[in-house]
DNA sequence: CTGAAAGCGCTTACAG
DNA sequence: CTGAAAGCGCTTACAG
């Protein structure tokens, strides 16, 4: 109990002013020793007594009024619809990787894979990051944006022109997934779809049903389903449309996202349904798990931890002012075969 | 290129003191009125003048500003090592939930599971947050902590005397996992650890080890190894380790979380070991994808949502000044047996 | 009910 | 090389 009641009790915050006592300087110099910006500017002699003095009392500048000073915080903001997607997890490990320990990466989620609002954004920049990171994002959200902060865009396809940008080719693998389900004799697929109209999610399904129709590969129109990127979702999607696929001569489904495809094994070994002799099974991410699950999952493979830390590395370029050598970077997909289509 | 430029052209920010000139009262009523304070404080009338500059200008509380002033900022920030671990999405989820709007949440994210040192702690404080929810600490990472702000433990069991926590009841699981192997007639088990020396990581180990030593389950000494959370080190571990496992007699294999056991069935399919047949696979978590892993994997399933929506309710209690009514939560972890130990 | 003023902790021209 | 001072945008006693 008396541990509890200690987090009531602060402990006086240490500031440049108490550093400046110490040292028998001005809080200038204390804050030019602080922030290494001593070159030229403050004598050996001041210099070390500053460092001692924040040493012994424990100084950290303070990041509010730093970044009241400034204009400007250290906080990174990542905006993202989709959080509960584990390959957002390798995305901020990417991120976290390069960003560096300088800046703090602050989460922003919308609901349910909602796109953000102009109200949020309003909230965002009041803290006064020092670069946006946004995953995913509508055009109506970037306007506001792109002049607020610097920007770089991460899985925003065809949205080149407001902000630098790190995508992910996933045409190419869609393209290769429809061929290898044409060459392995299907003749009529389902596709199913998240729910959000993200740019990434049009791409998955446009190459894949372009390139399914010019290979003979006919999915109709009822035959593409939308839910929410979530297992229990897509089982249920799945439970609902297996039994007018399976009438309609459906013997392939492909899936905007694994999560989705792993919904779909799910209740598909639930209702006894095979795979892939009865249906083939394919999704998009390749997640760690798409490696283990039963039967192991056909998917075309995005880098997460690579987006993650190439639009790090651009954003921080940005914010410490330097000129990017290649302002719009595309990161390649691939398709890995393996269980869920091919009988083994 | 033109947009691109337009990220350089900062819109100028509107401030309190515009708004203020706008409606013809002082900055002190805007910020009365911005913050909803006017009970009794301010007339009718100037509440409407301001609210009508407010939004004709698109004023919105420079949060710098706000938290120097106020010393304390908006910012909840959330501690925790282990990001990767998909566990760790739902529980952001869950804070995000019950965190509302009004407070932002910032992750501060360790290198590879290792524990925040003090200077992070230091650097995290200088953003004054409202609050800290920290996830799987070590008790010397929290002396300084909980002094410094409000402050909600996650997973934390043993630290209850220096915060307000919310814990999983992982021992409950981790014994009914001990007695479902050695009623199948396991004598003989092996046991994968995480790396990192966390709290519930021993918890589920030592509770484990101990109902399983008294049911006459063997786990011995040099049967017990450890690896990061991480599907490809776990079946590198799996590939060193099976020969002996199977030498000694080892029909049963138990992972601290269902990240290290997915790498167990990858690496066991690669090298023919049949599962459950030859060696039963369990884990930690019941994340998704233990329902459609081939074999589907047995788990004790941890709630992690509700974590993270309690600890959110918790903390935010406790930044809004209430008194806990119950400061310390545990919520139930339960079995759920699938084909990765009981052939089907 | 209202506003002038102090103060939050820092950074940065500026004058010396 | 150094420090006094202004200023970042806001909130909050305080006097009226």
């Amino acid at each position: 109990m008396e541990s509890l009641d200690r987090r009531h009790v602060r402990a006086p915050r240490v500031t440049a002013a108490m550093v400046a006592a110490r040292a028998g300087v001005s809080t200038a110099t204390v804050s030019l020793v602080a922030n290494g910006k001593t070159q030229g500017r403050v004598s050996d002699d001041n210099i070390s007594r500053v460092r001692t003095a924040i040493s012994e009392l424990g100084y950290v500048v303070d990041s509010i009024g730093s970044s009241l000073a400034r204009g400007v915080s250290s906080i990174v903001i990542l905006v993202t619809p989709d959080v509960s997607n584990p390959f957002f997890a390798n995305v901020i490990a990417g991120v976290r990787e390069s960003l560096g320990a300088e800046y703090q990466l602050l989460l922003s989620v919308t609901d349910a894979g909602e796109s953000p609002q102009a109200s949020d954004v309003r909230k965002l920049l009041a803290l006064r990051p020092a670069g946006l990171l946004v995953g995913a994002p509508s055009a109506g959200f970037l306007e506001d944006l792109s002049a607020a902060a610097p920007l770089v865009l991460l899985d925003a396809p065809g949205l080149e022109s407001f902000a630098p940008s790190v995508n992910l080719d996933v045409a190419q693998g869609a393209r290769e997934l429809a061929r290898h389900l044409a060459s392995s004799g299907h003749t009529r697929a389902a596709y199913v779809d998240g729910i959000t109209g993200t740019a990434t999610f049009q791409l998955r399904r446009e190459a894949f049903l372009e390139e399914a129709a010019s290979l003979g590969l006919v999915v109709s129109q009822e035959h593409i389903i939308r839910t929410a990127i979530d297992v229990g979702a897509a089982a249920a999607a799945f439970a609902a449309a297996w039994p007018g696929w399976q009438r309609e001569g459906v013997t392939a489904v492909v899936c905007g996202t694994d999560t989705h495809a792993y919904g779909m094994l799910q209740e598909a070994r639930v209702e006894g349904v095979r795979i892939p002799e009865e249906l083939a099974v394919a999704g998009f991410d390749d997640l760690p798990y798409s490696a283990t699950s039963n039967p192991s999952l056909t998917s075309v493979h995005l880098p997460a931890t690579p987006l993650g830390r190439k639009a790090g590395e651009q954003l921080r370029g940005l914010m410490e002012g330097r000129e990017l050598s290649e302002p719009h970077v595309t990161l390649e997909s691939s398709l890995v075969v393996r269980g869920s289509t091919v009988s083994s």
